[in-house]
RNA sequence: GCCCCUGUAGCUCAAUUGGACAGAGCACUGGACUUCUAAUCCAACGGUUACAGGUUCGAGUCCUGUCAGGGGCGCCA
């Protein structure tokens, strides 16, 4: 996404870290002892500022000086701003006789003062904190703000492949990241229901296939027909009868139009199963269909109004938005119906978008759509602008990169170079299958059948979700199968041990423990990792970044993978097994949760 | 011609939005299974952050310019 554009709320200054929340009491006393001493160095109203101290074992506050030292130079004085801030921090550190306020101690150390807490204090407060909370932790209060994502946005009668997976997936963890944080979210599609692709669908079934129903897997099926229709289309011979199947389409004649609505539910009930395998529901799915006709009524008045050149039936009808707003080469210009009277996107695009905020009270409205629609997506906002509606600027544009074949070759139906998603699903989740027969050969077929899917599709979800919204995927077979490493699979796995670990305990979690102050390092780590989701979580919404969660949740598994070699659990003395075991059952709740928020399953073994 | 995005280790990517020493995975090299599941872990190797200026106490991050790659720009979707 590009930055500076229309964010949903209000770019949150509320950046308290989780730390600083658990010790809120003591940070506000500490802090104005901080501002009492620097009065007594003539300073008033100074900006502190609170950030985290790069972790090395130790929690704590820190307080950079530079800007302080820096305001004190603009204002005249004579003095070099690093040695100044070194040397207001020492001289608050001594104020504070380094320590009390509930911090172990206080450092003044390159210009910043630190300020650590008790490391037992601290860990019990993280861990008490998450398994109280449960699932719950992270989870953003209710913000009373609703917004409709509209994502997926597939053509019914065609393929449905990984290109179009991106989309989906993204959308998908979107949803879900802005749901935890707080958000109402209305998950909306849009489907291309009616145009020539259609049509010519239809014109090669009637011809070839009349009386033929799809298989199991309905959207390879339609996908078959249409892929061969393109291709007979190739010959002029054919495209008479083509269009006169079209000219009977526009005049509605009943039999086309029921064999488009047999059809198209076809193509329904295969994105339907689609979306099931993704764990994807919708709460509206529009149709190009249902707004065409009042998008022709629109456009009408756009020209009755002098808003819109009509050039037919010598040229199309259009706006110039650059002449409306006296722009230049920045809006250009957006056709709204071909010469010959037929729709375009924008006819519809434009109907749509008011239709959502007659339906919804909707305080933004995200269209999950790639980046090559950039300018088109920013000249229908504008016209939506200029029409007048003053929800205009809560339209937004979430513009992800495309998944393109090695070569930088870009998956297009007609070209043949695509990989179809149910090619896809099915030999990741045969390589995840011979995996698992291979690694758990007593469980059941069915458990084995469903940790290989969860395998399989985490893997793929976690691929183009780690990776940021503007960068281009190259889709390679073999990066996509691969199960090691910074992959799903790695993460599902910290989960399945800690599930394990939790499941031999054979008894109820210890009701609380207490943390000594000499954890382990792998103990410490993990522990603060395990406070960074509800940062995240809030970041990731306000950015529409699930990569973040993505890290995370990879750097979560790794301190647990860390923890579970060095620190044994169940033969460990009775106090450390007791906050140990306590420890275990908060990491893999925070695993779940952030694997959760991908869309990724956490198996309980694999 | 104009606009947008990208450029970080051999490869694929991060970097808490201007903060402390730029981090992971893959690949290569060498180690660790009689232990809570080795789909794991440890160690080693790997950097002039495309280039040149500028702003700042401080720049991979911000501003200007250059180079390279990708995308968009009147009747495709």
């Amino acid at each position: 996404m590009s930055a500076g554009d229309v964010i949903i709320a209000e770019p949150s200054n509320k950046k308290l870290e989780f730390r600083a929340l658990m010790f809120e009491k003591e940070k506000s006393q500490v802090e104005a002892k901080i501002r009492e001493y620097l009065t007594t160095e003539s300073i008033e109203d100074p900006v502190l500022e609170f950030r985290q101290i790069p972790f090395s074992g130790e929690w704590g506050i820190a307080v950079p000086l530079f800007p302080v030292a820096a305001g004190e130079a603009r204002s005249g004085k004579k003095i070099i701003v690093p040695k100044r801030a070194q040397e207001l921090a020492e001289g608050i550190k001594n104020y504070l006789h380094g320590s009390g306020f509930g911090f172990s101690h206080i450092d003044a150390v390159n210009g910043y003062l630190n300020l650590y807490f008790s490391t037992s204090e601290y860990a019990q407060r993280v861990v008490d904190t998450i398994l109280e909370t449960g699932e719950d932790y992270g989870r953003g209060e209710d913000l009373a703000k609703t917004v409709m994502v509209e994502y997926s946005q597939p053509n019914t009668h065609k393929s449905f492949h990984v290109g179009h997976l991106r989309n989906v997936i993204l959308g998908g963890s979107i949803c879900r990241i802005l749901e935890f944080a707080g958000y109402r979210v209305i998950r909306a599609n849009y489907l291309g229901d009616i145009g020539l692709h259609v049509v010519k669908w239809m014109w090669n079934y009637l011809k070839n296939h009349v009386g033929e129903v799809p298989g199991e897997n309905k959207t390879h099926w339609m996908n078959d027909i249409y892929a061969e229709a393109d291709r007979l289309f190739q010959d002029p011979s054919n495209e008479a009868e083509v269009r006169e199947l079209y000219g009977r389409w526009n005049a509605r004649d009943p039999e086309v139009v029921a064999l488009w609505q047999k059809t198209r539910q076809w193509s329904l009930e295969g994105f339907e199963q689609i979306y099931d395998l993704l764990g994807e529901t919708f709460d509206r799915i529009y149709f190009e269909s249902e707004v065409e006709d009042s998008g022709v009524v629109l456009v009408e008045k756009m020209i009755e109004e002098g808003l819109a050149v009509d050039e037919r039936p010598e040229g199309p009808v259009f706006i110039d938005l650059d002449a409306v707003l006296g722009t230049e080469d920045e809006y250009r210009v957006l056709v709204l119906l071909r010469s010959d009277g037929s729709s375009l996107y924008a006819t519809k695009d434009l109907p749509l978008a008011i239709k959502k905020f007659e339906e919804y009270d909707l305080d933004q409205s995200i269209y999950v759509i790639d980046v090559r629609q950039s300018l088109y997506l920013k000249q229908v906002f504008k016209t939506l602008e200029v029409l007048g509606y003053p929800w205009a600027d809560k339209l937004y544009h979430l513009a992800y990169e495309l998944v393109n074949l090695p070569g930088n070759v870009t998956m297009a139906s007609r070209e043949g170079t695509v990989v179809l998603f149910d090619d896809l699903v099915a030999e990741a989740t045969s390589r995840a299958r011979t995996i698992v027969d291979e690694k758990n050969p007593e469980v059941s077929d069915e458990a084995k059948t469903s940790i290989s899917e969860a395998v399989a599709l985490g893997a793929l979800k976690y691929t183009m979700l780690s990776r940021d919204n503007s960068k281009v995927v190259t889709f390679d077979w073999d990066a996509a199968l691969d199960f090691n490493g910074q992959a799903a699979p790695y993460i599902q796995y910290a989960h399945v041990r800690a599930n394990s670990i939790l499941r031999r305990a054979g008894e109820t979690l210890p009701k609380a423990a207490p943390f000594p102050d000499n954890l382990e390092k792998a103990e410490v780590d993990l522990i603060e990792l395990l406070t960074r989701l509800p940062g995240e979580v809030v970041r990731a919404a306000e950015q529409f970044r699930p990569l973040t969660i993505a890290g995370l949740s990879y750097d979560l598994a790794k301190a647990f993978n860390d923890f579970y070699n060095t620190c044994h659990v169940l033969n460990a003395e009775p106090e450390v097994r007791a906050y140990r075991l306590r420890l275990v059952a908060a990491a893999q709740q925070v695993i779940a949760t952030s694997l959760n928020l991908l869309g990724i399953e956490a198996p309980s073994a694999m």
